[in-house]
DNA sequence: TGTACATCAGTGAACGCGCGTTCACTGATGTAC
DNA sequence: TGTACATCAGTGAACGCGCGTTCACTGATGTAC
């Protein structure tokens, strides 16, 4: 009732938007060849969800809401709220590919693979639902509903290019000297799969007594860097 | 509809079986004494719905079908469903625990700390949803919700003694001078990281090239045992 | 030993809610004349 | 340049559903006499 309410002023608003200023200041119905307008901000509403909430808390019609438009407008872009989330999941592993890429430019070699293992965990404790959501299982459901062999193909593939830094990180390292890894791309598989699961149990176990150096220690051991270089 | 028919063919059965043969064969109507033996067996009726379906699909009213009672009945042995979830928690850390120590037993060091650690990743795979439930977020959200100072105190102490298995197993690799770790504790705690994040990944991302070889890459690199005790 | 009664584990009906999804529609926008 | 019209992005009302939660109740069980 309230949120009804709520919509509806917010559409006269635009209406007199509209009508006073011809592109209007807030939101204003999308003109007829640019959908992919209202599309991005369902993604938009979708992602701050989760940045307040949980992704249960990410329903069809909490989207609409936050998006400021009713339900039905959604199916005008989207099968479902799946094919939502599966959009908002694309797009949090590009930009956490491109928070690694950030990390990792500048400096070199060791102290570069840190910043990427650093950057990493950074990212899944700022958007801790998103992360969540990432490495949900969404994968497999994605892959199991994806429409077409090619979607599933590129579905499969999500997630590489991120990964690809980390790796690349490492290979830098051996390169250098720096790390005696003799298997890169399998350490830089173990050194993920780490770090994923101090993002994770940071987050659900935050009274655990962490030693201050976890982080550290993964690298270290897993990339062979540091004291664990033999 | 048909789960309300369902549920009352049952009670008919039940009624015939306690005039029938006094300790009923299927569930009858516990005596006035022991209400602990449905609360036993809506925490079972929800461990079921956890083997078969997601950790969503566990609502209230699921639980009292799968029990074949009726919802109400619920409330006299638990608050809500979030008390049943941290009963289903609870048990199942018991679980996890008692199974890592049962892995441990019988071999020496190395060959033990690896059996403890893949008895983690088998439970972790066989119960892939109950694993999820365990480190969920439900101890943050159980913690904020604790009643009592005792009760928080009690909650925070989840999965330690899991844990503690796999600590011990690092500690006596120490001491059998199998494994180079200066600080066996914190490289238990690098451990259950690493161990927790590849039963994770393994789950979301089945169709990841993984080495074969990662877990001993991991338990090797961490515990500083095999080709890495230096 | 037999009967009347209090107890209390679990039932059945009902409630309000938010959800996903459908459908006919509205009305601003861009185009054809 | 001005008007009539087709397009189509988004609305509003409605639906059926499963959910959590409440309440008065039922009827088997154990106990007191």
């Amino acid at each position: 009732m309230y949120a009804r309410k709520h919509t509806r002023r917010i559409n006269t608003c635009k209406v007199i938007g509209v009508s006073e200023t011809k592109s209007a200041p807030v939101r204003s119905r999308n003109a007829r060849g640019d959908g992919a307008r209202l599309r991005d901000e369902i993604i938009e509403a979708a992602t701050a969800l989760l940045q307040t909430g949980t992704a249960e808390s990410v329903t069809l019609r909490a989207v609409a809401r936050e998006a400021r438009i009713t339900p039905p407008a959604i199916y005008r872009h989207f099968d479902d709220l799946d094919a939502v989330l599966r959009a908002v999941i694309d797009i949090a592993f590009d930009e956490l590919a491109a928070f690694l890429r950030e990390a990792s430019a500048g400096s070199s070699t060791v102290v570069r693979l840190r910043a990427v293992c650093h950057a990493y965990l950074d990212f899944a404790s700022e958007h801790p639902q998103r992360y969540r959501l990432m490495f949900g299982g969404v994968w497999n459901a994605a892959e199991a509903t994806a429409k077409s062999p090619e979607e599933f193909a590129a579905r499969g593939e999500i997630g590489l290019d991120a990964f690809r830094v980390l790796s690349n990180a490492v290979d830098e390292c051996v390169r250098g000297g720096e790390s005696s890894s003799e298997d890169p791309f399998g350490d830089a598989v173990a050194l993920w799969v780490a770090l994923h699961g101090l993002a994770g149990l940071r987050q659900t176990t935050p009274v655990f007594p962490w030693p201050a150096d976890v982080e550290d220690r993964l690298v270290d051991a897993l990339a062979r860097v540091g004291s664990c270089r033999r």
